[in-house]
RNA sequence: GGCAACGUUGCCAAGGGGUCUAAGGCAGAGGUCUGCAAAAUCUCUAUUCGUCGGUUCAAAUCCGACCGUUGCCUCCA
């Protein structure tokens, strides 16, 4: 039985799916007009490993993921950069999905673009306008919040408190503060559609809506993204979806904590960001992952460097542990299907993470402990099943351990080799003849070329630093 | 000011009424391996859970107050 805590509820719900056998899951992506942080990152990576966990307990799962690309800060781009909308938009959802890719994140099955969806938008506001939720004013749209019965209740907020704490001016046209534009008339220069109400383009909380239900129907199962977007974004598209179709929008709603650096929010308007290219580069893919998989997703988490310094040796620790297993087996080692009571357990306790309010911390711990009896068993037949367990079965739901790199694959230049064999030997004779001094001149001089020699009970291995 | 969270060992973090003298990672200490290094590996490492009260046979876990941190209320994952 799986089970999420609810952000509209508060509570563990039992995850139910609308069919059976199905789920159907929208993840608010970004507005891309930048290169994404390690902040994107974590809804991505957090509900991409969600999405895969859904698979591993036998259901189909839709998910979709939308790009922004109508919004004011591309427009101030093309503004600035002189850039024409299509390149900025294709260029960095190009370069998101590249990251995210080095990430291990697997394509969405959809990602749709609110471009494309204008027809859709229209006719969803024109609904809204018909059954009264919506007014037009000088070509603009506005939705009454008021008109809403359950306004606020996502973001267990009172219209009153909203309205009393409201900093910002108040459009004079609004006919309540919270009012939102469903659609915005466009200024000359920038991208704009015909619609009923003149040239314009959609508002920002519309087009999840719209992409959502034309995507996954006017309910579905799952609603994610940053805690940042509970209000007003999912409010806003909660208020509208439901309005307009009359149903039940978002079954669950599931919104991950912030990515913290030095106890701020780390976001492009604080400047404080470091890239997912970077980050990946410098640490790894399963560094970052672990990182990200080591707390619970509600929660805030903390960055630094210490800590992605940390995670990148625990990773470390995994990898060789599973590269030992390799080189045992000389290869990848044969597999049985048939499963020990070993296996059911450690399976049976990996579910039971998951499965309560996906604690993926929980599961990090429990690799830690296989990789522990790896170290130190003798049994074969438990080594090989506990590699699987790792690689073949929670590190395909995790994302995590894809591609351990063989750490004593040197070059794939032959050449290379042969001449390292050599010196390998002739030090080797030096070290038999208890030559240390000389054989020790042949590791430092190496070391400043950065190949370091690691002597071990099988012999001699080097490798490229 | 309103709303939502959080505060656990040197650092990160799980747990969320008894099985907790609190999982796991990093750091640290000791051992194995090695000519020595490096790497790897094994063992050990919180009577204690922000503070003060309360509920209970029993609290890190529930309730209250206080202190501190963060997010949202405006674009943001």
């Amino acid at each position: 039985m799986i089970r999420f805590t609810d952000t509209l509820t508060k509570s563990k719900k039992e995850f139910i799916p609308l069919e059976k056998g199905k789920v159907g899951m929208y993840v608010c992506g970004p507005t891309v007009y930048n290169t994404v942080h390690i902040g994107n990152a974590r809804p991505a990576v957090v509900f991409d490993a969600l999405r895969r966990y859904f698979e591993y307990r036998g259901y189909k799962v839709t998910y979709v993921m939308n790009f922004t690309d109508i919004d004011d800060k591309i427009i101030n781009r093309i503004k600035e950069e002189g850039w024409d909308f299509e390149t900025i938009t294709s260029t960095y959802i190009r370069e998101y999905l590249r990251d995210m890719r080095a990430l291990g994140v697997r394509d969405a099955n959809f990602n749709p673009r609110i471009s494309q969806y204008i027809p859709e938008t229209i006719s969803f506001i024109e609904t809204l306008v018909e059954k009264g939720f919506a007014y037009v004013v000088d070509g603009e749209v506005f939705y009454d919040v008021t008109k809403f019965e359950g306004y606020g209740e996502l973001s267990h907020r009172k219209l009153e408190d909203m309205l009393s704490g409201a900093r910002i001016e108040v459009d004079q046209r609004k006919k309540n503060p919270g009012d939102f534009t469903l659609w915005k008339p466009a200024k000359t220069g920038e991208p704009s559609w015909e619609s009923p109400w003149g040239k314009g383009r959609p508002g920002w909380h519309i087009e999840c809506s719209v992409m959502s239900t034309s995507i996954l129907g006017d309910t579905f199962d799952i609603h994610a993204g940053g805690n940042d977007l509970i209000f007003p974004h999912h409010e806003n598209e909660k208020a509208q979806s439901e309005a307009c179709t009359g149903c039940e929008f978002s079954r669950y709603w599931l919104h991950n904590g912030m990515l913290q650096m030095n106890g701020a929010k780390m976001a492009k308007s604080v400047g404080n960001i470091i890239s997912i290219r970077d980050a990946v580069k410098k640490y790894g893919r399963d560094a970052v992952r672990m990182f990200i998989f080591s707390t619970q997703f509600r929660g805030p988490i903390d960055y630094s460097e210490e800590r992605f310094e940390d995670w990148k040796k625990a990773a470390r620790r995994v990898e060789d542990a599973l590269i030992r297993v390799e080189e045992l087996a000389n290869g990848i080692p044969s597999f049985t299907k048939s499963a020990s009571d070993w296996i059911k357990e450690k399976r049976k306790m990996f579910v039971e993470f998951l499965d309560d309010d996906f604690n993926t911390s929980r599961v990090l711990s429990l690799i830690f402990e296989i990789v522990k009896e790896m170290n130190s068993t003798d049994d074969i037949g438990r080594l090989f099943e506990a590699y699987w367990l790792i690689k073949g079965e929670f590190g395909d739901v995790m994302g995590l351990f894809t591609d351990t790199p063989t750490k004593i694959k040197q070059s794939d230049d032959s050449k290379m080799d042969e001449v390292m064999d050599l010196m390998i030997d002739v030090r080797n004779s030096l070290r038999k003849a208890k030559l240390f001094e000389q054989a020790d001149m042949i590791r430092d001089g190496l070391n400043e070329s950065n190949i370091s020699l690691l002597d071990g009970p099988e012999g001699t291995k080097w490798q490229i630093t």
